[in-house]
DNA sequence: CCTATTATTTAGTATTTTTAAATAATGGAA
DNA sequence: TTCCATTATTTAAAAATACTAAATAATAGG
């Protein structure tokens, strides 16, 4: 790489400043040979003499003056970028994207967010909720909370929930008219809600519990969803069986607009992970919000 | 020389500016893996991610956008500082500073002044009229003339006239009372004024040739000025006989206020150089100035 | 004139940077 | 999908550069 330009400038300013060689030296952490040395290589780039040197002073010359006046303000706003990008990475203010599904924020976000947002006032949080899986990197986001089975590659990925309790469900009236099924295998004579993942475009398969055994089965799909609130928006109205996270059909359980069934079969879903790509780890908003889940996750693993 | 904090931040921008490392390697007019390594170090020194990048693309972070957009308006200031600076050097504008004596001016510079201006005129010539050999870089001059015997060390030295005429001068009165002096030695019965050198505080001897021998006297010296001119006025004024160079006088010896006189013992005295700092060769307003002195230098040379 | 201080030169050493070649990764095309 | 073209990265070796110590040179001030 030829030499820039700019090369070994901040030697001259440093000797100008300091107005000798010897003080910039020791300014600069090394021997007077070697700024010597530097002011000279870059008096033969510029092909300018920048300075006049008897062995006792220094004085600029013309050239030198008008370098120094451009070039030392030029110098320090290049220094205080650096500095800005640098406390930008590491600041506790700013923003921070994630892209979460509306079962991530329920599940492993909600729990946590006031107490992030008291914590750290000065950070924004700007989420997106979407069911896909989106190219996290493309889309500008810092991290994306999804379940452990649907992860991108080549991404951090830190667990911060535990298994996800899911839960089959219908409404009552529902359930009063087609009876309430007793058995997993009862199901492909219901009507079930079922749901599409947007990103991989399969429907998503129930997962079962029976005896210590944990298998999958594919019900008739009549009715697809390709978000979650969907599914429970049909199931309420009546449509039929759905099944998904617990969380996100609470409150309509309480309600009592939906309730369960299947319950020693429900087996939970694998644990949300907050993924991000590797460069991501410097950024400080991050690491924080990171940390905050992480924190939780510990305070409900010892509460069990 | 610890690296300094934006070293290396050209090829950051660099790789920005062209969108993939592949062209910024050709930008700068190197391999791509030298770009690939330098960013990097960079992004360690700084503690910081820059770029998000794939196999295929090139991303800016947070921090590397805060970068690029403080620093690459800095950066191109201090190319301009640069480039300012240079050109100040190389520029045919400007200003030359010269330190000359009244001898110097008459004898080197006035018949070269005309057309020295008319053939620059951004140049601005500002001229310092003094007897004294001054310190040319600490009273911050380019350049100063003077005789060959009284030239400082250490600097270049161009000779910009031949062997300066001189010429023994007196009134018309003062002569009539005392008499025309026919022989150098006949000087010791006649008041002389004699100058004394600023700088070195000597009185000048008086040049003298007689019959190919060159010699020296040193009248007696009952009047002594420390400025040519002055020896000029007190000459006119009848206080006695001057020596000096011949062009010093020539008005008054046509206008018959003074005359001249031993015109076969004058010996001429050595030539006017022009003389800077080895730094200074750079600067190109002095290099025409320099330049003109020499052609002027030739023309005569040609026309004897 | 000497001394203390500073800059420069030199030659050798250490460090950094660069390169070439191989490897890995990606996005688009077949 | 699999392959191809393109791009980034890794590696080890090489080249280039920067640094230092010691000696030298130069100057201002006592």
């Amino acid at each position: 790489m030829e030499r820039a330009p700019i090369h070994g400038i901040e030697v001259f300013l440093t000797i100008v400043r300091e107005g000798s060689m010897r003080a910039a030296a020791e300014v600069l952490g090394v021997g007077a040979p070697a700024v010597s040395l530097q002011l000279k290589a870059l008096e033969d780039r510029l092909g300018v003499d920048l300075l006049f040197r008897t062995t006792r002073s220094i004085e600029m010359t013309d050239a030198g003056r008008v370098l120094f006046e451009a070039a030392d303000p030029a110098y320090r706003d290049m220094v205080h970028a650096v500095r800005k990008s640098q406390e930008s990475a590491k600041s506790t203010t700013g923003t921070l994207r994630l892209s979460l599904s509306r079962g991530a924020y329920i599940t492993a976000v909600a729990p946590v967010l006031a107490k992030f947002r008291a914590e750290n006032p000065g950070i924004t949080l700007d989420i997106s909720w979407n069911e896909e899986l989106v190219d996290i990197l493309r889309e500008g986001f810092h991290a994306g909370i999804r379940l452990g089975d649907i992860l991108a590659p080549d991404m951090l990925a830190v667990r911060v929930t535990g298994p996800v309790p899911s839960a089959f469900f219908a409404s009552p009236e529902y359930l009063k008219e087609q009876g309430k099924p007793k058995h997993p295998r009862d199901l492909l004579d219901h009507h079930c809600i079922r749901y599409r993942q947007p990103t991989s475009k399969a429907i998503r398969e129930w997962w079962v519990t029976e005896k210590g055994q944990e298998t999958r089965i594919d019900p008739p799909s009549r009715l697809v969803f390709d978000t979650v609130i969907g599914v429970i928006q049909a199931a309420r109205e009546g449509h039929g069986i759905g099944w998904s996270m617990r969380t996100t059909m609470e409150e309509h359980l309480r309600s009592g607009e939906l309730e369960t069934i299947l319950e020693p079969y429900a087996r939970p879903l694998p644990p949300f992970y907050i993924y991000y790509p590797d460069q991501n780890k410097r950024v400080e908003c991050l690491r924080l919000f990171v940390d905050c889940l992480k924190q939780q996750q510990r305070q409900e693993n010892a509460k069990r």
